[in-house]
DNA sequence: CTGAAAGCGCTAACAC
DNA sequence: GTGTTAGCGCTTTCAG
């Protein structure tokens, strides 16, 4: 059997809410007891039943990471990684425990999620992710249950968020190609029902109409891909008549996959193609060519989430902070985007 | 306030503790009774409150990943996202909910394993890295706690433990390049004090030994290393009077960094120098070339990691299945190894 | 098959 | 400053 408040308390002689007291920093608890008190506890080895302690306290100090579904996944695990890593360092900074959940569909996702909140488990809840008309997302919303995400939710603007400036950030990626005088430029995008994916198309967009590009819709090639289907569509992509002289990717990994499919068709980055894309991971410096990536802040994106989620559990959700942060983009430039074109 | 049991029991005019039982699917309960408690339980949107069952119940229904220190991690974020991935799928699979915790030093990893087993709020951890002499292990090991090890303890060998035999999976990697009629051959390692670096090592000693192959200490590079310092190792490495045609490397993120390196310096791979490595993440195959390498069964690491663990939670860790669970392996042959070396 | 009662370990008024 | 008391929401004997 564990030792609980009581068995200190006997031993220091005085009550189990002496000990409690103690526990908690109470302010009118004399020197010498607490003293004491604590000693005792080292001595007898004692450690606070959290679950009790939440029991009553009504609250359980700790958040929960919904993971996307593994389909989602595959599609950056360094980026999860990161973002994990940024949510536990705050977090057990701020004193909480976080629980780390998933489910194999939306379903089991809202069931997870209500179990947790509900049952009292976990106080709040981080979205790693933000898609578009998500079933979860309108659970917590409408139970009024303390969570933030990762990205934004179109249908809520007013929920407690965390992004970058998406629409900038590719804005930024495609003016840096526009500035080495490309004017036929593409873009790869991912999962049409990820918020992002629509943010940075949008982005692209913008700057291309802003220098008064033309845009043609078959150099915009949606949806994930990767290995084979990256293969096929890179091989179509580069025999189009007027194929584009740099793209826009989604996402670094894409951004292998691609420079694996034009290595294998026989075209070079950056002298055939220029490459810029997003999250830039640890590895986009290692490829060859190394790839010009917008470093998005991940691990700070994970971290400030952290933060706003437990400030908005701990002071309540109406405080009038932000209620969307934006975490600062930064362009990489490395040799997969090193090769300009001069204007005709 | 949330909805409690004696709310369903009122409305259902049955005592609390009939309501309990139904939870509980208690076999002595009527159908009729049962069926009018779910539906009061629904109708009311009862939920129960985990920590008061943990409180009584003694078990928590959830373990722990500890998270290695974010020096470490750097090494490979795809690992250990792979491994949770697979951790948390059987997890709640099982019933259980993983919670995920780290510390800035081994001193704070004790504390955090501490506080969370010994505050009753895990039933278990798993340990994602195993470190030669590691404190949390010992803490673990002497305060008779449930945990399972990704990888395996020298100082305990008899604790439960899941592993692929590196041993033997570096003995093939080293085989297959000695087939291919490589006879000098090199070994670039990670951290020594990571078990598998040395379990690695010493597979690939013993294949060029029973090969009856020379090696030489300046054929091994010890230590982790990308960028930078993987630049000046390789050059080194090249410019050997009698230089390796082939390496094995302790994991395919080193293997992107030495790629990146020989690229550098003009070298071609796999003709000027073959490469086998480790884990076989996804970006290995996209890789220029594409990285031959071990396929570990990182998910399948995680997954059994945390079905041995939930057992021997439940049925007592002297039960005699089996203490240590080898993962195979599989050699996957890609392009960066693809270079016979014809005898002299 | 079901109810009453005790208590898991802790906190929080309320006394003194 | 410290003790007393009453639960938090649930499970679990023990009766019946």
């Amino acid at each position: 059997m564990a030792v609980t408040i009581k068995d200190v308390a006997k031993k220091a002689g005085v009550s189990p809410s002496t000990v409690s007291r103690v526990l908690s920093n109470h302010p009118r608890i004399s020197v010498e007891t607490s003293r004491k008190v604590k000693e005792i506890m080292e001595q007898l080895g004692y450690h606070p039943n959290i679950m009790a302690k939440s029991l009553v306290s009504k609250t359980t100090n700790s958040i929960c990471i919904m993971l996307p579904k593994s389909a989602e996944e595959l599609f950056s695990n360094f980026f999860f990684m990161e973002l994990i890593r940024g949510i536990v360092t705050q977090a057990s900074r701020l004193g909480y425990d976080v629980l780390i959940s998933s489910g194999a569909n939306e379903k089991e996702e809202v069931e997870a999620v209500s179990r947790l909140l509900n049952g009292r488990r976990v106080d709040g809840v981080i979205l790693l992710y933000s898609r578009k008309d998500d079933p979860v997302i309108d659970f917590l919303y409408e139970n009024g249950h303390h969570f933030v995400l990762i990205g934004r939710s179109e249908r809520y603007p007013d929920t407690l968020s965390v992004d970058n400036d998406n629409v900038q950030a590719s804005y930024d990626a495609a003016k840096h190609l526009i500035s080495l005088g490309h004017e036929r430029i593409g873009f790869v995008s991912g999962p049409p029902d990820l918020v992002f994916s629509k943010d940075r198309l949008k982005g692209f967009m913008d700057a291309l109409n802003d220098a008064g590009l033309e845009m043609r819709p078959e150099w915009i090639v949606e949806g994930e891909f990767l290995q084979d289907s990256g293969y096929r569509a890179m091989s179509f992509f580069m025999n189009l008549p007027d194929r584009p002289t740099a793209i826009v990717l989604i996402d670094d990994v894409v951004s292998f996959g691609v420079l694996r499919s034009l290595h294998e068709l026989k075209y070079k980055v950056p002298e055939d193609l220029c490459l810029v894309s997003f999250n830039n991971i640890p590895l986009s410096e290692l490829s060859t060519p190394p790839l010009s990536s917008i470093d998005i802040g991940i691990y700070n994106l994970g971290y400030t989430a952290s933060q706003l989620l437990i400030q908005s559990i701990e002071n309540g959700n109406d405080k009038n902070y932000q209620k969307r942060q934006i975490i600062p983009h930064r362009l990489m430039i490395r040799e997969s985007s090193m090769h300009s074109i001069s204007k005709k």
